[in-house]
RNA sequence: GCGCCGGUGACGGAGUGGUCAAUCGUACUUGACUGUAAAUCAAGCGCCCAUCGGGCUACGCAGGUUCGAAUCCUGCCCGGCGCACCA
């Protein structure tokens, strides 16, 4: 393990955009004094993907050189809901899912954090609390123009696209979280700039010392656009070793670098050198076991790394392992029906188009006629499309 | 509150009474080529049945006119712009 100074210094650089008081957090960090450090999540959607993870992996840090970590959980912030949502029936259904998505969120943040040392709350404690007249005197902290200052909402403005004034609430909403919790520091990616600067400002006018801020880069998505599940270009932490190391593999290259450096533990000289001497393909395979290690293991990862090999690269499917699929394999059926079975098309159509684009194939045959109907055999290797496979079980 | 313009598929954006399941671009899926990369070429891209083909549901919501509506009319909801308001 690195020293005490190696640790800090790392810290403080390695994926870091922003740091707001450099010299005054490196001082804190120096000094010994346990710091609380936060971090605001909201609880949107039930995955957590390794873009999301790079300031979780910063806390980690922080947690490492034995700071207080603070996570808060923003179901009142989430709660109130987006101002797209017009029905009054929107916030029960939200806090339905809110709890929902808790429970998924945190096992998964489980797997980067230390939860036993890790102080977990819910902003609903104090936001709930608010009086109208307190958020009257939050407000006063900032004006029109500051909040024009927002990339997001100068560029709505110049749009035409509306914003809401509920909008404009969110920033003081996440500051005085930061005055709530006391935080002696905030981190957030470069799209939270504003809010974690605003928190400073909150903090400073309930007389607590401004937070020190420090922002991550923004991770890509495997296709080079910002990540984002609608994009489905995101690996999440919770996926399964094998699907991790293939969504790795259709990296683009020109990302392998950025990936090891934000999405890795390796030692940046480490990754360096080695990319200079291997074949893209090479450092793929490198990277895609370091991501899977980090989620699953190294058992996982290894095996995850040969799977791979014997079904994309050498494309034996015969040898592979695949998942079961359930088939009765005594009475003819149709390839229609087989394909439906998989459960990896939406509907008869798709399943059809699948078909007949002759994306299906049963052994090295590929099945063409969706109403063709054949009897299958246990232990047969069913391709679909370009990434399910699966053998039949009786 | 008044006036004007607009709300179309994942997104952008055509279409302004039948030939519209809806031009086109992007995204996406699949095939070929490959390194499950990129680029390129090709096909597809509402749902259901099907061999050609047929049926159903859709163009903000609800009604109406018509043999026939995404297209016309009425009401409602939502967005933008302008006016008014600004003691």
């Amino acid at each position: 393990m690195a020293s005490k100074a190696g640790q800090i210094e790392r810290l403080l650089a390695r994926n870091v955009e922003e740091i707001v008081e450099r010299d005054h957090l490196a001082a804190a960090l120096r000094s010994g004094k346990k710091l609380r450090v936060k971090l605001g999540i909201d609880p949107t959607g039930a995955k957590i993907h390794i873009g999301r993870a790079v300031v979780l992996w910063k806390l980690r840090e922080f947690q490492d050189l034995g700071h207080q970590i603070v996570l808060i959980i923003g179901d009142y912030t989430a709660l109130i809901g987006d101002p797209s949502d017009k029905l009054a029936k929107r916030p029960m259904l939200a806090e339905k899912d809110i709890k929902a998505n808790l429970k998924t969120y945190l096992p998964q943040i489980g797997k980067i954090l230390d939860m036993k040392k890790t102080e977990v709350r819910h902003n609903s404690e104090w936001l709930g609390k608010l009086s109208f007249r307190d958020v009257l005197d939050l407000a006063e902290i900032f004006t029109i123009q500051q909040m024009m200052e927002r990339e997001n909402f100068r560029e709505r403005w110049a749009n035409h696209k509306s914003i809401s004034l509920r909008e404009l609430t969110y920033p003081i909403m996440q500051g005085y979280d930061s005055v709530a919790v006391k935080a002696d520091v905030e981190l957030g990616g470069t799209d939270q700039t504003f809010n974690l600067l605003a928190g400073r400002k909150i903090q400073a006018h309930y007389g607590q010392n401004p937070q020190d801020v420090l922002i991550t880069g923004m991770l890509v998505g495997t296709d080079g656009r910002k990540m984002s599940t609608t994009w489905g270009n995101v690996i999440n932490i919770a996926d399964a070793p094998q699907e991790q190391f293939g969504k790795t593999m259709a990296l683009r290259d020109e990302l392998i670098a950025e990936y090891f450096q934000c999405v890795t533990n390796v030692d940046e000289k480490a990754w360096k050198s080695e990319l200079t001497k291997e074949s893209p393909k090479l450092s793929k395979q490198r990277l895609a076991f370091e991501v899977v290690k980090l989620y699953h293991g190294e058992a996982a990862a290894k095996k995850a790394a040969k799977e791979w090999e014997t079904l994309f690269s050498k494309k034996d499917m015969a040898a592979a392992e695949l998942p079961p699929l359930k088939i009765n394999t005594r009475e003819d059926i149709r390839v229609l029906d087989i394909v439906m079975k998989t459960e990896v098309v939406s509907s008869k159509s798709e399943a059809r188009r699948l078909i007949s684009a002759g994306s299906v194939r049963v052994g090295d045959e590929v099945l063409k006629d969706p109403s063709a109907k054949l009897i299958i055999k246990e232990g047969e290797t069913l391709k679909v499309g370009k990434r399910h496979f699966f053998r039949i079980a009786a």
